[in-house]
Formats: C-alpha cells, structure tokens, sequence
DNA sequence: AAATCGGGGAC
DNA sequence: GTCCCAGATTT
C-alpha cells in the first residue's frame, strides 16, 4: 500500500473531523476515571443510549474512591436497563483495585490500564490516547467499518487474522501527533458518516478514493463470518406475596443477568400457563409444601430478545391464607415497598410497570 | 477459535 | 423479523 493514500485518508479524515465533530459531554475529558466511566458504558452500547447512564454515574460517583466505596447492590441498580452487567460488575470491581491496590492512582501506561478488569484492547487505547496522549490506535465497531470500506479489506472482522490485520492497519493511520483527535475522528465519521445502513457516501470527502465506493461494496463491507444462533428459554415466575413480603431471588449462577435480582424462577422445557405443571414442581414443594396457597392469576407472556436467547416470561401471582407461614428457604423476603430498590432484568420491569396499579 | 454476555433503535 | 452498536471474557 502506497503511503500517499494512508497519508490521503488521514488528512481527509482530520479535515472532515474539524467541521463535523459530535459534542459529548466525554469529548476533550482528560480525566482518566471519567474516561475511563464512558469508554466501558459505551462498549457495544449506542451513544445516546448510554449518555444518561454516564450523567448518573458521574453525578453519583464523581470520583473513583466514591465509587469503589458504593455497595454493589447499589452500583447495580444504578446500570440497571443498561444490559452487560458483567461491565457493571468488572467497573466496580476494577474501582477498588484502583482505590486499595493502586493508592487511588489510574494507571498511565496501556499496559497498567489494559490490565484493569473489563478493559480489553479498544477500551485501553481510548483512555490511553485520550486521557493520556499515548499513541494507541483504537479498533471498535467503527473503525472496522470504516477501515474495511476505504481499503476495501474482506477479511472477516471476528476472525482472529481479521483483527490483527485491521488492528495492524489502524495502528499504521494512527496520527501519532495527535492520537486522541484521530482516535475521536474515526469513530465519530464511522457513526455518522460512514454508517452501517445507507452510509452518506454522495457527501463523503473521501469517496474519491474509496475502494468499496469504487467497486460498489459498500454495503457489503465489512465482512463477516459467523451468525449469532438463538436458543429460547421459558421463565414462569412465582410472584409470592405474603403479609407485606415479596419473595426475590439474586442471581448468582454463571447464566444471564448475574448479580440482578429475580421473583423465584421456574424455567421449563416449554412454555406453559396450566396450573398443573407449576404446582408439580420442586420449587412449589419447596416454597408451600402442602400449604393451601392460591394463584390469584397468570400474567400475559412477556418476551424479551437477547442476543443468543429469546425470553418467554410469565408471572403466576401467587397467594397464602392470612395465617400461613411462609417458607423462604433460599429467597429474600422483602417488604414490598422496597422493591424499587434491587436492580431487576428488563422483562420483570416490565411486568413490574404494568401490575404496579393492581399489585404494589 | 467459538460461545456468551443486554437492550434498544433503525430498517 | 435482522442488524449492530465507542467489546470483553470465558471456555
């Protein structure tokens, strides 16, 4: 590849970004824990969908000792709705690590960043160039788009060789004068500009030597290789309400949603709304064990997409005589009233929303 | 190398 | 419905 048409694309590309960049309340932070808050907030998460978690937590955690003193529970609401909650849970963690291993000082060195929990290599190049000025080029969704289309590269991204080549390549454009403006400018023309669906290629200032542009594969770019496959799971939820309680149950196993709070979880093989098959199973016995406990009625099925699972949740209400004495066995039994304090999956909010008049 | 981890918005 | 987003970690 000829260095004039590396040094074209990074010329075009600094001059597109002094007319066209986005203002965010991140851009030209030089703080390394608030750069640091919005790179992992915003890891495979759209701008404008993270941009009000962001505010929360900075409002909430200004600095790193505050966040590495919260609660758990607490960091967790906070992300609650945000999804890849191990990001929550590596966040908090990593704060602690700063705070009691690390003096409370960040590391400055990639490397010392890199090692942080929940910092891969995209998230320690952002805060290094950023924070930092170090000259680390960043690779996201962004720039495989934009890198594969210019070049016209057809090696898949997630392929352990398509990495390496785009990271490789990157790291080449890099400006290594200014390696945070680059860094800003690339993602910022990958998301809007050289978009996945109908890029604005008529507008582009860089379509005169763009190889997709060229050769009409655009939309074809980038490439890749594997497709996610879908399993469906079936959620039937006891809802137990009893003199004030309500039964919760924290999820803890390696599965979805862990650290997330749940009602107690009846997962079949199937979906089903007849009585029979709640009543038959081992987490019934469990929690009534032959007392006379009533279902007061069944939600609507509620569904929930993920990326490898399709959720099918239903909500069995369920109830006690007066007298009765309820065995929690495992489960938290909360007062109802404080049921807006643990972080909950999307679909129990959901479901949370709707019987709120009726329930709680 | 492949699988898995959420939720939302654009189409 | 599909795609994909300022990706990282585990197996």
């Amino acid at each position: 590849m000829q260095k004039t048409r590396k040094k074209y694309f990074r010329d075009q590309l600094m001059a597109w970004f002094a007319q066209n960049h986005r203002p965010l309340p991140w851009k030209g932070e030089k703080a390394p824990y608030l750069v640091w808050l919005s790179e992992v907030i915003l890891q495979q998460t759209r701008v404008e969908q993270g941009l009000p978690y962001f505010e929360r937590f900075r409002q909430r955690y200004p600095t790193v000792q505050q966040l590495a003193e919260a609660p758990e529970d607490e960091v967790m609401k906070l992300w609650e709705g945000l999804g890849y909650y191990s990001r929550a849970r590596n966040l908090h963690a990593a704060a602690r690590h700063i705070a009691r291993k690390l003096g409370g000082r960040f590391p400055d060195t990639y490397e010392g960043i890199r090692q942080l929990k929940g910092v891969g290599s995209y998230t320690a190049a952002a805060i290094a160039s950023f924070a930092f000025g170090l000259p680390y080029a960043v690779v996201d969704g962004n720039v495989f788009r934009v890198l594969s289309r210019f070049f016209g590269m057809e090696t898949p991204i997630d392929t352990t060789a398509g990495k390496k080549a785009f990271a490789e390549l990157a790291q080449e454009l890099l400006d290594p004068a200014q390696p945070g403006p680059y860094n800003q400018a690339i993602m910022d023309f990958g998301a809007t500009q050289c978009t996945p669906k109908s890029p604005g290629c008529s507008s582009c200032p860089l379509h005169s030597d763009c190889t997709a542009y060229r050769e009409k594969k655009v939309e074809a770019l980038p490439v890749k290789s594997k497709k996610a496959q879908k399993r469906e799971r079936f959620f039937h939820y006891l809802v137990v309400r009893h003199q004030g309680k309500a039964l919760l149950n924290k999820r803890t196993e390696k599965d979805i949603w862990q650290n997330l709070y749940e009602f107690p979880l009846l997962e079949l093989p199937r979906f089903s709304r007849h009585e029979a098959d709640v009543r038959n199973s081992e987490l019934w016995r469990q929690l009534f064990d032959g007392q006379e406990a009533v279902i007061h009625r069944i939600s609507r099925p509620y569904q929930q997409q993920l990326t490898h699972q399709k959720i099918l949740a239903s909500f069995w209400e369920v109830g006690l005589p007066a007298e009765a004495v309820l065995n929690s066995g495992p489960f938290l039994a909360i007062d109802q009233k404080k049921l807006g304090e643990f972080a909950f999956p999307r679909v129990i909010n959901r479901y949370l929303n709707e019987a709120q008049l009726t329930l709680f």
